[in-house]
RNA sequence: GGCGACGUAGCCAAGUGGCAAGGCAGAGGUCUGCAAAACCUCCAUCCCCAGUUCGAUUCUGGGCGUCGCCUCCA
């Protein structure tokens, strides 16, 4: 089966074809550094994050590029408030979104290109599009002319009808030929040069508006036409769709050949967590409270699929904490198996449905909630065998593949755990000189102290186990 | 007002025109010094009403409900 994705473009599940054969060209929306980003952010991310290592998984070369948006009203009015500047004011915010993105164990993209890093390029796709005719200058500003691009809409299928009647506020003190006309420049106002966001340009000094960013850094990192364009749903319109009109109007080429779009993550309460509204939850906030990153990911990305809303609630990260646990204590369990002497050949065959049915799940629109229920219907099984003594060595090598196989996108199986205190190790071994003395009261003790400090010990035949777990 | 999505067990959630995956929580059991882990067993007439069909949770229409976009937003 090959891999397909549900194209925003067409509405469909598209079969996925880059347009060179080995080569995937990705674009994806990044964040705006102007706060800490919130777990719905992260989802988004982490959804770039599947798809990435999807593409890597079905033998592509993926060329992945993340914008960051350094710059934009919400950070000039920080910057602003704070007496600084806005390199110094988003630089915190962009040091904690890598923070993040590693601790989330996303992959790192290829490329990061800021926003004003990358003025001259957007200075010169603004001039070709005014040459073009396909935007005005009007008093300093620079808008791009929606009149001038028919296609207008067909990302976010809207029509130019109901885009005029839902551009309520847009009656603001610029001079536009048309209401949803978006700028591409602004005007340099007073006190934008002492917070350094203030540029040269032939149309007059100022700043870039925020959708000819994307259009201008993909371009030079990645050509005219992208295989794939991902962000959130919100970013459908009017971002993207204001993408397409000044990439393609410049380029004369298709912009992006797929659209995808993450759903959103909603709150306690089932409305959509957003940075404006107030109210939001960061990975910051999540770990203060206990929370294990690897559930964090494993919920973000595993939970639900990519296209419906997930609400973020203690109850759900708490059950994401147990599937991880129990996808660890597995492989950890298979890891250390003595292999029987003779193979299973019907549990062979299992593994290997169990393999193709995970890969078809993810070649169906990256399906990674579907795969991982048929993954844990295996271990179920595989457990099962472990006790009966039935798990050949070609069994466990099986068993092995199929953990990286998933691990490839799930990346928790495997994560490293600390290293365990030397006081600890101390303590285990005392605590098992206890139980040979068969004093249990002590035994006890010292299992209940380390049990309080967030490591659990479990004995087997094969000695103390411990874990690390949420303290109490 | 326009466009769109969703409604599956206490909670999260996948899925299909033919007896409804998986996880969490819960109940009982096996194992264990006690636990933990693991395993076994149990736990859903798929929002409502019509229609199409031999058969619908899955298709069509209507209703109710929740949410998103149309404005900065992942």
């Amino acid at each position: 089966m090959t891999l397909r994705l549900h194209n925003t473009l067409t509405g469909a599940k598209d079969p996925f074809e880059p347009l060179e054969e080995d080569q995937v060209r990705m674009y994806t929306c990044g964040p705006t550094v102007w706060n800490f980003a919130h777990v719905g952010n992260l989802r988004a991310f982490l959804f770039y994050d599947i798809v990435r290592r999807h593409l890597q998984v079905s033998g592509y070369r993926v060329t992945h590029v993340m914008n960051l948006t350094d710059i934009d009203d919400r950070i000039l009015d920080q910057a602003m408030h704070a007496g600084t500047t806005i390199g110094e004011y988003t630089k915190p915010y962009a040091a904690a979104f890598f923070e993040d993105m590693a601790a989330l164990r996303a992959e790192r993209a290829e490329q990061y290109p800021r926003a004003t890093e990358h003025i001259p390029e957007m200075v010169e796709m603004i001039a070709t599009l005014v040459a073009n005719g396909n935007a005005y200058v009007a008093d300093g500003d620079v808008y791009y002319r929606i009149a001038s691009f028919p296609a207008y809409g067909a990302l976010s299928h809207l029509d130019r009808a109901g885009l005029k009647a839902g551009a309520r506020v847009a009656s603001d003190k610029y001079d536009k030929e048309h209401v949803s006309d978006f700028a591409l420049w602004k005007k340099a106002q007073p006190g934008d040069e002492k917070i350094g966001a203030a540029w040269d340009a032939p149309f007059g000094r100022g700043r870039p508006g925020w959708h000819i960013e994307c259009s201008a850094m993909s371009k030079r990192y990645l050509g005219d036409t992208l295989d794939i364009h991902a962000g959130g749903v919100d970013l459908m319109f009017p971002h993207h769709e204001n993408e397409i009109a000044q990439s393609e109007a410049a380029n004369h080429k298709t912009y992006a050949r797929v659209w995808l779009h993450s759903e959103h993550l909603a709150d306690a309460t089932g409305e959509k967590m957003s940075k404006s509204a107030g109210g939001f939850t960061t990975l910051r906030d999540l770990i203060d409270a206990g929370h294990d990153p690897l559930a964090i990911r494993f919920f973000l990305i595993a939970n639900a699929h990519y296209r419906s809303r997930v609400r973020l609630s203690p109850e759900a990260l708490h059950a994401a904490a147990e599937q991880v646990r129990r996808l660890r204590e597995f492989t950890e369990r298979v890891n250390r198996a003595t292999p029987a002497d003779s193979e299973d050949a019907e549990f062979a065959h299992r593994i290997e449905q169990v393999r193709a049915g995970y890969r078809e799940a993810l070649d169906d629109d990256l399906n990674l909630p579907q795969g991982v229920g048929l993954v844990f219907d295996l271990i179920r099984e595989a457990n099962a065998a472990l006790d009966a003594d039935r798990v050949g060595p070609n069994n466990k090598a099986s068993l092995l593949e199929l953990i990286d196989e998933v691990d490839a996108h799930l990346d928790v199986m495997r994560a490293e755990e600390p290293g365990l205190a030397d006081e600890v190790e101390r303590l285990i071994a005392e605590r098992e000189a206890a139980r040979k003395a068969r004093d249990f009261a002590r035994s006890d003790q010292i299992r209940e102290d380390l049990r309080t400090r967030g490591i659990v010990l479990e004995d087997s035949k094969d000695g103390v186990r411990w874990r690390r777990v949420a303290p109490y």
